[in-house]
DNA sequence: ATAGGTGCAAACAGTTTGCATGTAT
DNA sequence: ATACATGCAAACTGTTTGCACCTAT
């Protein structure tokens, strides 16, 4: 039975409200807005519940701390700004997924995840090499 | 300019003669075979020296610890079994893989990771409901 | 001889956990 | 009143780094 505490109240907020995934620092620096006293571990423990709930998924990428997404959105993938390192989903998913499964695998899950630039950094030719 | 060590070959062995990527620990108990003395510090020193020379790629499954793979190879993707955890790779891509980059985006590497049941796995059902 | 590689242990980052306290019920 | 949530700090895992030592060149 879950309590509803101050905490928890904050940390749900922010998930609900995000627009791209979000790493556990992220969802505390935010959550501290409404709960100033909120540690890590805290946001930890809800992650965790959300997550075996199956409300929220983790979202990885490589090289780069979890983030997590509420579930039940429309199924979609992810883009990774090598640039600026913003997140956009991509709505949909692509036709013929299952042909490079050979027969025998039983697929039940999958990510695709694609790196790039975003439509923003993608006009910034300076940019580009930024490091 | 590289030196030749016997950790340093004991390394390149093992990354040039495995057939599914590597956690750092899976490759340090490898390469102790050929030198017992080695530790975790020299694998990671190998292994970032090989990653910016581009020869070796980071290999990342949701919650799992970062393997690695040498380049070069055909271009695919990886099967991740749930039940048994090898890692399997699928040879090839899918078509219209780009269809779902929105307009602006450029695209420039992309990750596909498909999770399930491997053949073997498949055909045990006790298996499925092992956890 | 010397630059560079190595082992060890300490330092780090991200995440989890134990425990005393605080609080929603 | 009591069970559960919290904060803090310690523990843990995966990775990096500093330093004295060793070794291929």
């Amino acid at each position: 039975m879950m309590r509803r505490t101050k905490q928890g109240e904050a940390i749900s907020r922010v998930l609900e409200n995000c627009r791209a995934p979000l790493s556990a620092v992220e969802i505390l620096a935010r959550a501290k807005v409404l709960a100033p006293e909120m540690g890590v571990a805290t946001v930890y423990r809800h992650l965790n519940r959300w997550l075996q709930e199956g409300k929220l998924t983790p979202v990885e990428f490589a090289g780069e701390t979890c983030r997590y997404e509420t579930t039940g959105r429309a199924h979609h993938h992810h883009f990774l700004c090598r640039e600026c390192g913003e997140v956009f989903e991509l709505p949909g998913c692509v036709a013929g997924l299952h042909s490079i499964v050979p027969a025998g695998f039983v697929p039940r899950q999958h990510e695709i995840t694609i790196y790039g630039a975003c439509p923003h950094c993608a006009n910034q030719p300076e940019n580009t090499h930024a490091d």
